[in-house]
DNA sequence: CTAAATACATAATTTTCTTATGTATATAAA
DNA sequence: TTTATATACATAAGAAAATTATGTATTTAG
């Protein structure tokens, strides 16, 4: 039957794209370049985005490595191969779900 | 502290602004117009639609009523004053939500 | 006569988020 | 000096919203 969740998984889609961007990123970081970028629209909370990176490197899409700076511990996250592929996918099906969206929601002029 | 939820309630501002354009429907004919809109991109299932609509008429977004055609029930939606005024802030909402994501996706290009 | 379409509904489960809490260090302000 | 804020991780309880599976019932097309 395959419905349509209603994009499923936008936050690991803006950190797959994320990581795409920068190569190597760590939790806080995400948060704080995701605030950064939308001027604060989206705040990315920590009970959202720890279990969404977990998963995500559970699947297989991104590997970490710690570091340490000033006495505290960064765990720094890069994208796999795999998650390589996945972003493109990922962005695909956000792109479609945009433009579907905007057409229910008539944000965008007919094309005429 | 007050978090973005990634869009939460996108299925009803579709209803909401479905039912904006075309005064009443019933559930069934929704699951039609959605389908039809985005040639079967997004396929709204019962189990979505129908807690989603009793949600929003418990919350005074919409009223009912019913009809018999064929000898089968149809159960009409509309909106109420207050969904009405409903619509538009939530179409609000979903303007914002999708330029964020659009912004963070890299999906429109940068303004110069 | 049977499958698909029409038309409603709910229940169990899963996913994903919010909210709250916990630990710990560094720095700026009062 | 002590207190609040920023940095940095994490998890747990609960809520919200979807998926998936059922269930009932009629009409229409093959």
């Amino acid at each position: 039957m395959s419905a349509n969740p209603m994009l499923k998984g936008t936050l690991q889609t803006i950190i797959l794209k994320l990581l795409e961007d920068n190569s190597q990123m760590y939790g806080y970081e995400i948060t704080r370049k995701v605030k950064e970028i939308t001027t604060g629209e989206f705040i990315l909370t920590e009970g959202a985005l720890y279990p969404a990176l977990h998963k995500l490197e559970a699947d297989g899409m991104l590997e970490t490595f710690t570091e340490v700076v000033d006495n505290r511990v960064r765990k720094y996250y890069r994208l796999t191969e795999t998650g390589g592929k996945e972003v493109t996918d990922k962005l695909k099906e956000a792109q479609v779900f945009i433009d579907q969206l905007q057409l229910l929601l008539n944000l965008k002029p007919a094309v005429k």
